[in-house]
DNA sequence: TTAACTGCAAACTATTTGCACGGCG
DNA sequence: CGCCGTGCAAATAGTTTGCAGTTAA
């Protein structure tokens, strides 16, 4: 099984930060790190058990709070329901829109949002952290499906 | 006690489609109503309760249900943490940008937000229909105070 | 009058924690 | 070998549901 370069960097970043390696996080990095959607805790510990049957869910609720403090995954939850998680790509931060009906989620990228940072820090003299923007709405398909 | 024009408009949404203009169901529009910021159940439950002691929690739960399904209220929830609602306002849409070390809020309202809206819902097809932008940092008392 | 609404308690779902055992480094 | 990490079961937190009594229209 070849690990993806995903894989070796969640690794590393466990190692450097003096975590075990552990037959359990190996296979919930790799549940994650194989699947194109996010996923529900319970439906990646699904995915982990079907690998390894002997992994139990709270192992699986345990490396996601890990890997969210090491910053490795992104966590988002829709109107309350069940939060989702996905491996973070090295690349750059980004946001979502998540369609109310089906919590279906698009991500993009925008750098209006930066710039109106700046804009704000100058205008009311805040050190500017961090944000959260997301949108919500109906998916294309949802819209379809409703009106007809 | 002065009826603002807000839980007006709510009443009369809710006498529209045939729902019991109730105490409880009052008390708990009113304490919204009166609330600038985003409230949990628990924290909506507590602010009715001031006002009306014998409602029940479970009220509470049942009424924001209600007002979501009427599209009366706003609901966003952060970081897999409670959902928050708030009223939905006709009018003008705001942003917040907190101080993490003392909590402070300043509002702003930005039309480039209403701009990438309307640019995501033509690239995406999503019919947007709300969104949450929340900015955080450190306010310029907490910087001075802080660097001295 | 009467169907809708409410409070209580109990059920349910998702997540966290205590503890003794097991395995990575 | 020592200690971090694990599985299990039980605890907890948030929310929903069943039911009998209450109330707005």
């Amino acid at each position: 099984m070849d690990q993806s370069s995903l894989e070796k960097r969640v690794f590393h970043a466990l190692r450097r930060h003096g975590y075990k390696l552990t037959r359990q996080r190996r296979a919930v990095v790799e549940a994650l790190s194989t699947s194109t959607c996010r996923l529900t805790p319970a439906e990646l510990y699904a995915r982990v058990h079907a690998m390894a049957p002997d992994v139990g869910l709270v192992t699986v609720y345990r490396t996601l709070r890990l890997l969210l403090d090491l910053d490795l995954i992104c966590e988002i939850s829709i109107d309350g329901r069940q939060p989702t998680y996905l491996l973070r790509r090295p690349t750059e931060h980004h946001h979502h829109i998540v369609c109310t009906s089906c919590g279906r989620v698009v991500d993009f990228t925008s750098d209006a949002i930066e710039m109106l940072a700046r804009q704000l820090a100058s205008e009311t003299g805040y050190l500017v952290r961090s944000h959260v923007l997301e949108f919500s709405g109906t998916c294309p398909a949802c819209r379809k499906r409703i009106s007809s």
